[in-house]
DNA sequence: ACTCCAATTGTTATCGATAACATAAAGGGC
DNA sequence: GCCCTTTATGTTATCGATAACAATTGGAGT
C-alpha cells in the first residue's frame, strides 16, 4: 500500500457511481440517498480510502488550518494559549500549524512568509511588533490576522490581549500598599521580548508614579529567561543591593528562581524579601511560600482567538476591517502572606 | 488585496513568458537564465505574489510538513521535543502540524485520521500504544511513522525513545544505595498515560528485585498530573504512611509538589524524606533542595526524529521497512545531598 | 393524464503549480 | 559547414476533489 493511492475515483468505479456522488457522500449536508451514502462509506472503509485534503484545499481555496506563531513553545503561558486554541479549533475540524519565532522579528518574518504560503484560513501571532515586511505580509494576506498577548498601538486587524505594562502597576501598587519602597525588577536585557520589555517599562512608570527609585533593574540576560536566570539575578541583587525589600520577576519562573536563591542563602521570604512574578504558572501557587503573580488567562486568550476565527469563517473577507480589540481581563493573585 | 489572487500566471503575463518559466525561477536548481530569474523575482515582489503551496502539494504529492501528536502541549518535556523537532525541520523548510491527544487513544485515533488527510510527509506520535484502527491507519499511511518516548514491544516502523520502566530501576537503585527501603511512588490512577504507567510498573519491578515492599503506591488522580496533585499525594502519604523514607514522582512537577508539601509541614528534605522525579525539568535543578531526576533528553528525541525524517526524505517509500529503533540515552541526575 | 417540483445522480470545468516532453537557439569539435 | 550537445523556454497533461450546471426519476397535486 503506497502513498494511499486509493482515491474517490476508485470508490466510484467499485460502486459504479460518479465521483461526484462519492464526494457528496462525505459531506454531511449534501443531497445523497442515504443508502448510497452508506454504500460509499462502507466501500471507503473496505478500500482503506483516506480523504485527500490537498485536492480539496486547492479547489475550495480554504485549508481549515490556522497558522500560529509563538516566541517559544516551551513556555507554559504560550503553550496554554496554543493548547486552548488548538482544542477549540479541533472541535471544528481545524488544525494548528505551529511556528517558533524565538522572540526574533527576523525569524518571525521568515515564518510568516513560510506559513502564508500554505494558505491558512487565519494567522495568529504573538505580540504587536513585527518587521516592516512581516507586517506588510500580514496586512496583505487576505485572511484574518490576530495579534495576541499585547495591545498594539497600531493593530493590524484583530487583537486578543491586554496591556503588559498595566499589570506591573498592579504589582507595584500591591507592594507599596504593604509598605515596601525598595522594589527591584528582574528582566531581560534586550527589547527582543517585547512583552517583557513592556512589563519592565510598566514597572518603571509605576515606580515613578509613586515617586520611588527606579534604579533596581536587574538584567538577567537574553530571553527566554528561566529559573536559573532568576536565581542568578537574585544572587546579584542580594550582593549589590541587599536592602531591597521586594522583587518582581518578568515571569514566574524567574520569580521562582529568585525565591530559591533566597532560600539557599537563608533570606526569609516573605519576611525579608517579597517576591512576585507574572503568568500564574502552577508553581506560583504551589511553591512554599507562594508567589504573588498576575493571571493573564492564557487559555482564555487562545479560546477567544479560536472563537473569533470560527465566527469569521465563511464571512466575506472584509476589504478593510476595522481593528477590533478583545481585551482579556487579568487579575492579581496575592501570595498568602507576602 | 483579496485572498492573494496573484498567481504565477499573472507574473507570466506581466513579463510575457510562460508560467513554467516563472515556476522554474522559484526553484533554486532548475535551468533559467539568471536575468530572467531576476526579472521574475522582481515582478513577484512588485505584484505581492505569495507562492501557493496547496497547488504544489497536490501536483507533487508532497506537503513538506510533519504531523506530530503529543499528549499535551503543556508539558515541558513534550514541548522540548516538539521545539527541537520543529526547529530542525524549519531549517529544511518543513513545518509541524500539531495535535493534542490528551493521553486518550480514542482522541488520538481521530487526530491520526484528521492529520493523515492532510498528507503529511511523516507522522510522529508519542508512545507505542494506539487504538487498533489508529494503528492500522498508521501502518497504511504510506509515510514514515515514528513512535517516540517509548520502546514499543511491537513497533510500527521507526522508534526514537527509551524504556520508561528502566529509568525507575535507576532511581530505586539510587535510593537503596543510600539505605532507603521504604520507598513510595506517586503516579496516575489509570493506564491512559502509558509512559507513566510503565514507570509505575518499572518501580514495582525494581522494588521486587530488591525484595522491598511495593505497597506504597499513591494514586494522584487523572493524568496529566501537576504540582498540585503531587502536593496532595504527599499529604496523603504523610498521613497514611509517615514512615516513608523516599518518594518517586511520576514526573518532576509531581515531585516538586511533594517537596513543597514537605516544606509546608516542616518535613526535612532530604533529611527525613528523599524525593525524586522524572524529566529533568528546570525546577529539578533550581528547587531548594534540588530533586533527583532522570534526564531523558527530550530535545534529543525531537532532533533525532527530525534527522530521521530528513534522511528518509526522497527515499523510496520502502514497501515493508524493517522496524528501526533509535535508543535515546537517559541519565540520572542525583540531587546534591539526597 | 399532465404539469411541476423535489430528490438524486451525472458531466464538465477548474483550483495553481509542476512533471514530462518538445522545441528553439547557442556554442563546440571535427 | 555539419552534427551534436547544452541552455533556455514553451506546451500539454495532471494531481484529486468540488462548484456549477445538466439530466433523470418518481411522485404530488389537480
Amino acid at each position: 500500500m503506497q502513498r494511499s493511492s486509493v482515491t474517490m475515483k476508485d470508490i466510484a468505479k467499485a460502486l459504479d457511481v460518479s465521483v461526484m456522488t462519492v464526494s457528496r457522500a462525505f459531506k454531511a449536508d449534501s443531497s445523497v440517498n442515504e443508502a448510497t451514502r452508506k454504500k460509499v462509506l462502507q466501500a471507503a472503509r473496505d478500500l482503506g480510502y483516506v480523504f485527500d485534503s490537498t485536492a480539496a484545499n486547492l479547489r475550495t481555496q480554504t485549508t481549515n488550518f490556522v497558522a500560529v506563531i509563538i516566541p517559544s513553545i516551551n513556555n507554559a503561558n504560550f503553550a496554554d494559549t496554543v493548547g486552548a486554541l488548538s482544542d477549540r479549533l479541533a472541535e471544528a475540524g481545524m488544525q494548528v500549524l505551529l511556528g517558533n519565532s524565538g522572540n526574533n522579528v527576523e525569524d518571525e518574518e521568515v515564518l510568516i512568509e513560510q506559513l502564508l504560503r500554505r494558505k491558512p484560513d487565519a494567522i495568529v501571532v504573538t505580540g504587536g511588533r513585527h518587521s516592516d515586511h512581516g507586517r506588510k505580509l500580514l496586512m496583505n494576506a487576505g485572511i484574518p490576522v490576530i495579534e495576541t498577548w499585547d495591545l498594539p498601538a497600531d493593530p493590524i486587524q484583530y487583537v486578543v490581549g491586554f496591556s503588559n505594562a498595566e499589570t506591573m502597576h498592579a504589582l507595584v501598587d500591591h507592594f507599596v500598599a504593604k509598605g515596601k519602597t525598595r522594589i527591584a525588577f528582574v528582566g531581560g536585557d534586550s527589547n527582543a521580548d517585547t512583552r517583557g520589555a513592556d512589563r519592565r517599562k510598566g514597572f518603571v512608570a509605576a515606580m515613578e508614579r509613586h515617586g520611588l527609585d527606579t534604579g533596581r533593574l536587574i538584567n538577567a540576560g537574553q530571553a527566554p529567561l528561566g529559573m536559573r536566570e532568576g536565581a542568578r539575578a537574585m544572587a546579584e541583587l542580594l550582593d549589590t543591593m541587599p536592602d531591597t525589600q521586594a522583587v518582581i520577576g518578568v515571569a514566574d519562573p524567574v520569580a521562582f528562581g529568585a525565591l530559591s536563591e533566597c532560600q539557599r542563602r537563608g533570606v526569609c521570604v516573605p519576611g525579608d524579601m517579597s517576591i512576585a512574578g507574572f503568568g500564574a504558572y502552577e508553581i506560583s501557587a504551589v511553591s512554599h511560600p507562594t508567589l504573588t503573580t498576575i493571571d493573564p488567562q492564557p487559555r482564555r486568550i487562545g479560546l477567544e482567538a479560536a472563537e473569533l476565527i470560527l465566527r469569521l469563517r465563511g464571512t466575506e473577507p472584509t476589504s478593510t476591517p476595522e481593528p477590533q480589540i478583545t481585551r482579556i481581563d487579568w487579575s492579581i493573585c496575592a501570595a498568602q502572606s507576602s
